[in-house]
RNA sequence: GGUCGCGUGGCCGAGUGGCUAGGCAGAGGUCUGCAAAACCUCGUACGGCGGUUCGAGUCCGUCCGCGACCUCCA
């Protein structure tokens, strides 16, 4: 099967470039992950997806992936200078660890209930002390970086001296400067500009670690540097992360790299976009929030019901991931019968079958299913992918009601279509379908004896009877729908 | 204030120079014991103003509104 080329919008770039792997079907791939100081943030949950879905997108494309995803357990320093780590533990009595681990755990299961793969190496900053140190070291030799008072900070004049800093984020050093008038908050540093990649601990500080320069932790730039650097090599294909990590994150990161060994570490850099709710930044301090639980189980001010995972994950799909995605309960209501009508329309794809070799239909389908997979080698525009299913739901609905007449329909293209479906729902987007955990085969046994007793009663014109049975079958959240050849059950999630 | 981005029909949300996005909601119809589902038909939208162009939601300017980021161990 052709794959159409992939294209890719660069941040680095700002343009929509062809992606081209460094090494000819390989794909090295770095994402950000979260911070595990407190319960994972509903925003981090769409980051995550999204790239979750551009990995196994790659993964279909038949790239063989490498996808590196941290966990940052130390140094990302609050506006105060604490650790996030170190603020958690105290917080809660436990063990920076101990912290770590909890939410760790809290942050994989989240992932797991969206169903998103796993990477392929996840590192943890801890685990690659030795390896920050070193990297620090040669910035220093390569004269971008200075020790003061324990600390070493990266030299940010003496590396735009050779290399543009700014050119991720469009900031320009000047300023930078200008921006940071209070010269006493400054301390040791000699530009404004400049950024720790080694802090000196003081007593209070439970994490630190011997180095040449001081007892202390390494600076929150520097993990992710060093890192993609150890498992991906000095430059590889695709970096990615929410775009409020785009400065000084990612700008840090990127001169951490050239100065240590004097390339630029990914070629390709992806952003994903926020996640507002009605309208606004999503924030604990205003009430404008609400967590996956919550979201889930429907106990909040902001929804009228719980939306199931795959739903809220439907939702997301909804929007490119460049955007900003306004969560609203109107916006769940309407991702919620979307995906309900996608997920119907698949079962009833699998039950169509065709004994023509071809068809006058072949002709206009096939060209609607490569154009899937022609939207989504477009910067991974899931929703023009979805917009194009749905263009194909429209057109399996017609058979399945014979509106349309299936002979019209090869068996080849009928299989593609099948496979265009099965492909793009559960490999690409990771969705399942609902309710499938209780669909055994006795439920299904169960069932059609229910439907055939009902069935019984209709013919009798038992009102009441069948009215009963739907009624409250539909209390149990399983739905029932009368066709013209016979009648149907699904199972709500929710 | 600076940097980046956004403003699309009732709602969510694609599109980036001429071609139907799609979903949800709404109206009418087909089907139907009723309901649901499904199918058909219907809205002709692009923040305001000005400009470029044969032609702009799409490019440029400007204004208004919204969002993200603007780190440093104080």
């Amino acid at each position: 099967m052709s794959k159409a080329t992939l294209h890719i919008v660069n941040n680095l770039t700002r343009q929509k470039e062809v992606f081209t792997p460094i090494n000819d079907g390989f794909v090295g791939m770095y994402v950000c992950g979260p911070t595990v100081y407190s319960d994972v943030h509903l925003g981090n949950c769409r980051t995550f997806v999204s790239f979750d879905i551009m990995y196994r997108y790659l993964l279909y494309l038949g790239y063989k992936v490498r996808y590196v995803r941290n966990i940052t357990d130390v140094g990302h320093l609050l506006d105060d200078g604490e650790d996030r780590m170190a603020k958690g533990a105290k917080a809660e009595q436990l063990q920076p660890m101990e912290v770590a681990q909890k939410y760790a755990n809290g942050f994989h299961h989240m992932m797991q209930i969206f169903n998103t793969k796993r990477p392929s190496i996840e590192p943890r900053a801890t685990g690659h002390i030795i390896e920050q140190i070193e990297m620090v070291q040669q910035i220093i030799d390569n004269g971008f970086g200075y020790e003061a008072n324990g600390s070493v900070y990266f030299d940010t004049l003496a590396y735009a001296k050779e290399h543009p800093y700014g050119e991720l984020s469009g900031r320009v050093i000047d300023e930078l400067k200008a921006e940071s008038r209070d010269l006493k908050k400054q301390g040791d540093k000699k530009h404004p500009s400049d950024f720790a990649i080694w802090m000196k601990a003081d007593d209070s500080h439970i994490m630190k670690w011997e180095s040449p320069w001081s007892l202390g932790f390494p600076g929150w730039h520097l993990e992710c540097s060093a890192m993609s650097t150890k498992y991906l090599g000095e430059t590889f294909d695709i970096h990615g992360g929410g775009n409020d990590l785009k400065f000084p994150h990612h700008e840090n990161e990127i001169a951490q790299n050239k100065a240590s060994c004097g390339c630029t570490p990914a070629r390709y850099w992806v952003h994903t976009n926020m996640l507002l709710m009605n309208g606004k930044k999503m924030s604990k301090s205003d009430g404008n929030t609400i967590t996956p639980q919550q979201l889930f189980s429907g106990e909040s001010e902001h929804i009228t019901k719980g939306y199931s995972p795959m739903v809220v994950k439907f939702f997301m799909l909804q929007c490119h991931y460049n955007s900003t995605l306004d969560l609203t309960d109107g916006g769940l209501q309407a991702a919620e019968k979307g995906y309900y009508k996608l997920m119907d329309a698949y079962r009833a794809l699998t039950q169509l079958t065709s004994t023509s070799e071809s068809g006058s239909d072949d002709e206009k389908l096939n060209g609607m299913l490569d154009t899937v997979v022609t939207e989504m080698s477009d910067d991974f525009n899931t929703p023009k992918a979805l917009a194009k299913l749905f263009e194909l739901v429209t057109e399996v609905n017609k058979y399945k009601e014979n509106i349309s007449d299936i002979r019209n329909v090869g068996s080849d293209t009928l299989d593609k279509m099948k496979k265009i479906f099965f492909d793009f729902l559960f490999d690409i987007f990771g969705l399942t379908e609902p309710g499938q955990e209780g669909n055994s085969d006795k439920l299904d046994g169960l069932m059609s004896l229910v439907i055939d007793l009902r069935a019984q009663a209709r013919d009798q014109k038992d009102w009441p009877t069948s009215d009963l049975i739907r009624d409250q079958l539909a209390e149990l959240n399983i739905v029932i729908k009368d066709g013209k050849d016979g009648t149907n059950w699904t199972v709500k999630n929710s």
